[in-house]
DNA sequence: TTCAAGATTTTGACTACTCAAAATACAAAC
DNA sequence: GTTTGTATTTTGAGTAGTCAAAATCTTGAA
């Protein structure tokens, strides 16, 4: 069984993978950084992980998760997400205190326990910061996407993904504020001229020709 | 603060110090066989919880709680028996296969977790083994509790405490239905045959022998 | 009083992490 | 093409807990 240092490790490499760039590799730096040791502590955690076929290791580019190590992070942040719904909503705590919490619970609830948890809460699809809780299954739930550029006007939606790994296109989305999570709604759209133009859900506008906006997936 | 470990062994010094002798020392062998470790295991252990104030340790003779180590023992006592009760009565968890889970969780519920689940279940007084919860400030009243083969016929109670957490016999007290709160008579008690019979006060009648019957403790 | 049996402690070694600090690789700038 | 800066890896050491097996006590019987 994996201890609950590994099932972090993988969790935390789960969680900065979109961030990574195109070869879907976390940097050592990063992952150290986010789980709060120094690099060296994670150079040599990887390793062990790696032979655990949890990880694909590459010296000095990074790490990526197997399928085997994706599994299981998934399941952690099942774990995770359930008991923070079931934090807010079963035990009325504060939206302020469960991440803490729930980061302990997370590694020592059963399966058993955490079905019933679920029964309980009604099966719910999303935690209580918005995150989608993955299934049993150990696989995310697959969510009805649909890219930007075939939005009607006063469509409305939430980025969900970024369907373009290149390295430039990511910077823009970046600069653009169109990460996923943003929403937004369609204000024009321009068959003929080929564009798209939404406004984000701080007032800001964007415009963008049909070619880039293909590659942005919204969850409507 | 302090790791699982630590919270295991004094929980079961405190469980094993009623079956010690005058000393109220409790053998290291029996601490290790309790806790499934070698004996240096737990010689080594115990070293260092004296150290730190939890024990004292008395070489070749045993070890006994000091009072800061009960006062870590009730609270712990306290986070497993709330937490048992929690799995059986909000999520209705079978009675046999909660010990083992709550074995898990009693060393990583906070305390405003705990508080909540003691407020959610109405603040109750015993688990559902019947055995008390300390209460939050670390006091625990005493029972006075006759084993079922103790006790003359005609003599009359109610079930207290299930002396065995084992699942078989967990499950066939639920059979039996002699659960704690159950009421009933001793109708008969064979000494030479080692064995009584009891009727339950919704009329049914138990024989048990006295080996089973030693592990209800009944509240005269 | 001596000795064997049983319990307890000691010793040495191992696993799973962790850090500090030195060594190394790499990319970018000169 | 060398240098420099930063990220990464290596090395050596420490902590918490564990086991196997040898050494040592204690006790009760002969």
């Amino acid at each position: 069984m994996a201890t609950s240092t590994v099932e972090n490790y993988v969790k935390q490499i789960y969680l900065l993978q979109p961030q990574a760039g195109p070869s879907h590799l976390v940097a050592m730096g990063e992952l150290a950084a986010a789980l709060a040791v120094v690099p060296g502590t994670a150079t040599s955690m990887i390793k062990t992980l790696a032979e655990a076929g949890l990880v694909d290791y590459e010296p000095r580019a990074g790490v990526r998760l197997t399928s085997r190590g994706e599994k299981l992070a998934l399941h952690v942040l099942r774990r995770h997400r359930l008991v923070e719904l079931f934090l807010v909503q079963t035990l009325k705590m504060d939206w302020a205190e469960i991440h803490d919490e729930a980061e302990q619970l997370e590694h020592v609830i059963s399966d058993r326990v955490l079905e019933r948890i679920d029964a309980l809460l009604g099966h719910p699809t999303v935690d209580p910061h918005g995150d989608v809780i993955p299934s049993a299954a150990g696989s995310m739930p697959r969510r009805r996407l649909v890219a930007l550029h075939d939005l009607e006007p006063g469509t409305s939606g939430v980025v969900g993904r970024i369907a373009d790994q290149a390295d430039a296109f990511l910077q823009f989305i970046d600069q653009q504020e169109l990460r996923p999570g943003r929403g937004l709604e369609v204000v024009a759209r321009d068959t003929l001229g080929r564009m798209v133009r939404a406004r984000l859900d701080h007032g800001r506008e964007v415009s963008l020709g049909f070619g880039a906006a293909a590659k942005i997936e919204i969850e409507v």
